[in-house]
DNA sequence: TTGACAACTGACTAATTAGTCATTATTATA
DNA sequence: TATAATAATGACTAATTAGTCAGTTGTCAA
């Protein structure tokens, strides 16, 4: 294992225990087995390290959830899918979970506190379009609630799984919030979240732009080991300079590296560049 | 105004902005227009600060919800204010909440842990006797999950309003939350939180003491029918009161007893405390 | 065996922190 | 006004922090 991966993963268990302010880098190199100068060589500074684990997890945690919404067949099984692999997730990945919950929204470093927000606007955009496919025009006035309902039930589940030691059956909540979850989208008939207030929300979007995607798929591209996945990256890379390919063959691609786990980003990154672009 | 009450004013406001930890007894002189000796004047540290911020308010709080819910009458109106009221008080106590929100689970400081957890323990107690009143036996089953989803209501919906700047209309939250709790009271059938974790999570932070243990081991012991399952109780009852089997004999006991539906709590209670007490 | 280079170390700096205390200012009382 | 009591000050300590860098160790090719 590299110097980088194991000062992320011990570092992340002391993040977990304690929140990012009270953890020194001390305690971090102590934990690894490691001099302060060796952690000072795999990071910049302790919150070039905050912010890589960040990126990490948020960035693999959306762009699954985000596919999984977009592939989903509108069936009895899609919302239990949905709830059952974001526990799961959840529960796999606890540490991260728990700082996420502890420091989603310190306002300590401000640049900690827009990457927070942004992920979590993608995570409601993702939510509102699971809604719209499963419920459709039904719920027009009442969608921005559901979104908020379906967060809610998410936020306060997580946390009684993650801080009390309990031994949980993730079938069962699943199943017994997609129950709610339905419940509230077909009964449901008082909006409170109106369209303007959800999206007043998202109004600092920080678009991103063609040079930061770029430098997101040059990386993926040094890391890419498999023939296919350099191969379509590469050919990617070419159609963003310079757009030639037709959208069958864009999607084609994507669907190439997206299987990667170091392309997931990327790919859900391109997607939605595009078809933002292709909107225009 | 006191010094007292000055100091509290202005910290509550920086520890809004930016958390507990990172808000220095310096900062909070300098907003006072005060010297550095004058705050020790005042409180012995500034744990001591914190800790009469957090009591101020959520003994408040909590007196008042309890109250509200204790002499409520059974009617269309109650649950209406209890939300209200519960939104109205987040809003006016704005800073207060906001610190809620961020620090609820932070564990730099395990004193503060506890405290909020007890505070949480006693708002939860609070609002399970209030879905008992208004709901009765016909939510038997589902009344702990209910609770859960009312946290979840008020926990999403007041960062919805304490972190953003929009304008909101109490009253038609209280009136769209007020419709979706009924539905799911008088609807739900899949429960999810029984009543041994919704008591667990009661028992986890505080260290479990031998003599609860032997309560529930009593209660199970009881109950339980079958020969294997009682010796097996009988014999585990034992080696609490004084130690005396070896690891593998006390693992093969448990090993007997899992299965029986009456006997997985008390197995699992079991395990998590002589595992803990062997590694001391 | 030697030399070159990278990986690594931990004592160090400079800044910041909570909390202390000898000193000074203010106020109340006689 | 004089004295005592109280309130307030801010320079100070001791501890801790993030980050640096001169020096040591390990590795591998010639």
């Amino acid at each position: 294992m590299g110097k980088k991966q194991l000062i992320m993963e011990r570092a992340l268990e002391l993040f977990a225990e304690q929140g990012f302010e009270p953890t020194s880098v001390q305690q971090i190199t102590e934990r690894c087995g490691i001099s302060k100068g060796a952690f000072y060589l795999s990071f910049k500074s302790k919150d070039e390290l905050i912010v890589a684990l960040i990126d990490q997890f948020m960035s693999q945690m959306i762009s699954n959830t985000d596919y999984q919404v977009t592939n989903m067949q509108n069936n009895e099984l899609s919302l239990y899918n949905f709830y059952f692999t974001m526990f799961q997730a959840s529960q796999k990945h606890s540490n991260f979970a728990k700082i996420l919950m502890k420091e989603q929204s310190h306002s300590f470093n401000s640049e900690l506190v827009l990457k927070f927000h942004d992920y979590d606007k993608l995570l409601e955009k993702t939510i509102l379009t699971m809604t719209e496919k499963l419920f459709g025009e039904r719920i027009e006035n009442t969608k921005y609630d559901l979104v908020y309902c379906i967060k809610g039930f998410i936020s306060i589940y997580s946390e009684l799984i993650l801080f009390n030691n309990v031994p949980v059956d993730l079938e069962q909540l699943a199943q017994s919030l997609v129950e709610k979850t339905n419940l509230l989208a077909s009964q449901v008939t008082i909006p409170f979240v109106t369209k303007e207030i959800f999206q007043l929300r998202r109004l600092s979007k920080t678009e991103i732009t063609n040079d930061q995607l770029l430098e997101v798929l040059e990386q993926s591209l040094n890391e890419a080991e498999e023939p296919l996945e350099q191969e379509s990256l590469s050919l990617l890379k070419q159609h963003l300079l310079e757009p030639s390919l037709s959208p069958a063959l864009v999607e084609g691609l994507l669907k190439n590296i997206q299987d990667y786990p170091n392309c997931k980003w990327i790919a859900f990154l391109l997607r939605n560049y595009l078809k933002l672009n292709s909107i225009k």
